[in-house]
DNA sequence: CGAATTTGACCGGCGC
DNA sequence: GCGCCGGTCAAATTCG
């Protein structure tokens, strides 16, 4: 012990002095929490007033265009019905017949997205098609509109897609032949895989989850846990959550499903994400070529930003959004400035801005009615070398919609406090059975491709 | 005591 | 057909 010169008594004091500082301080500091919870209360308060008000605003205004394009729909939709009663044969036009009786003509925003993607492929060809390639269309319209149809109520009722049987979960069948049945399993696979740094067991993402199972996965020494969603009876949401191999600071975690109850406004965010990847992917599953076809799809993207930093890749089991927020952004190449991206380095910005990127990415991508996925195969590896990252093609062009990347690293980042940009965004629908670890974790198909 | 989690069993797809 | 693997079920166990 060293004598500092000071008397038990002094000490004693100063002890004391401390005690009552530190008290003061927690006092102070808890008048503080208190008035940051007030704070966000209220704040959570008036986003979700905004976020529904927007909503209605944005609906009314997609709903006049809607009309008008309409018209402009069914006024094709004869034209082209009338060439295939011409020259198509029996079966095309009895295939067409399934296929029209599952889109249900009082559906408006079938209507809405229909004519949507036919104004899309007004600007493709000024040719009269043939009547193969009429008959092809439509039905390439059909599928693509059936699934559209399943996303548009991923978000409030997947009640339709879970009445298999009331005694078990349902599961996906692939000896399904129905376009609807493809559609809906398709949509039940389609992914959206996030990587984040966090110490936690899962991020938070406003849902509540019930664990219904662990595995050990391959190539993987950190078990892979499975939760389901059990904020409402019958929600189909799944998600997966593993630490990377390489690196255990990083958590995967992976959504897959559609929500079918109401979300607190936290929840949303994820959920809009989910549905818009699924969307995305499943569009890109269609066969159309519309997407490439399309030249104003590029054009009507509003921030042409994110395109760098994302790749797509073909082939797979499940479609899926991966979305890497585990670089260092600086790292990354940087966007250009004024961009999305940039603008979500604030974090603060991305609440207020989250409702109207995700309706308006949601409404470009009902006008975007195909993703052309090319392939690209490193032909000196063995299938089961071909990894993703083998898969992987820089998809400028695509990048998946830029406007949807942003809004997902937005989403992401502001769900899970992180003030980091998404630096890596990759949608993956690799049929390689190699290494999922890394960078592309999730791989999959089911997808028709061409 | 009910809800949530754990964990071994089971099922289906896929490659060989 | 067999084995591997991912995903899910459901009884047992733990937790609050």
């Amino acid at each position: 012990m060293v004598d500092d010169g000071s008397s038990p008594a002094t000490d004693d004091t100063r002890a004391k002095n401390e005690i009552v500082m530190l008290r003061a301080e927690i006092e102070r500091v808890d008048r503080e929490n208190q008035e940051l919870k007030e704070m966000l209360s209220h704040v959570t308060k008036s986003y979700s007033t905004m976020q529904v008000h927007l909503m209605t605003l944005m609906e009314e205004s997609q709903k006049k265009d809607a009309h008008a394009q309409q018209q402009l729909h069914v006024k094709h939709r004869q034209e082209d019905k009338q060439q295939i009663e011409v020259g198509t044969s029996r079966l095309v036009q009895k295939q067409l017949v399934v296929d029209l009786g599952l889109v249900p003509a009082s559906d408006i925003h079938d209507q809405q997205s229909l004519s949507s993607s036919e104004n899309n492929e007004d600007g493709r060809s000024n040719s009269p098609p043939t009547n193969s390639e009429v008959a092809s269309r439509l039905q390439m319209e059909e599928e693509a509109e059936i699934t559209r149809r399943e996303i548009s109520m991923g978000m409030g009722r997947e009640e339709e897609a879970v009445h298999v049987s009331p005694n078990k979960v349902p599961r996906f069948n692939p000896s399904k032949t129905n376009n609807a049945d493809q559609a809906e399993a398709t949509m039940r696979k389609a992914r959206v895989s996030v990587r984040a740094r966090s110490e936690a067991t899962m991020i938070t993402d406003g849902c509540q989850w019930r664990k219904y199972g662990q595995k050990m996965a391959k190539g993987n020494p950190c078990p892979r846990a499975y939760y389901r969603c059990t904020m409402a009876a019958g929600c189909t949401v799944r998600k997966q959550v593993q630490r990377c191999a390489e690196d255990r600071t990083i958590l995967i975690t992976t959504y897959e499903g559609n929500h079918n109850h109401p979300l607190p406004p936290a929840a949303m965010a994820m959920a809009s994400t989910t549905s818009s990847a699924a969307h995305m992917l499943l569009s890109g599953s269609m066969s159309s070529t519309d997407g490439l076809m399309n030249p104003n799809f590029l054009a009507r993207t509003l921030l042409p930003c994110s395109s760098n930093m994302a790749t797509i890749s073909a082939s797979a089991p499940f479609p899926t959004v991966t979305l890497d927020l585990t670089q260092d952004p600086n790292a990354a190449t940087q966007p250009p400035p004024n961009t999305i991206q940039s603008q979500f380095q604030n974090p603060s910005q991305n609440l207020a801005l989250l409702p109207q990127l995700f309706t308006q990415t949601l409404y470009n991508q009902s006008m975007f009615s195909g993703l052309q996925m090319s392939q690209h195969r490193d032909s000196s590896l063995g299938p089961k070398q071909q990894g993703p990252l083998a898969d992987s093609v820089t998809a400028a062009a695509i990048a998946a919609d830029p406007n949807f990347t942003a809004v997902i690293a937005a989403a992401i980042s502001s769900m899970i406090g992180n003030s980091h940009p998404i630096n890596n965004i990759t949608t993956n629908s690799s049929n390689s059975n190699g290494n999922n670890s890394g960078a592309n974790i999730v791989s999959s198909s089911g997808i028709p491709e061409n």
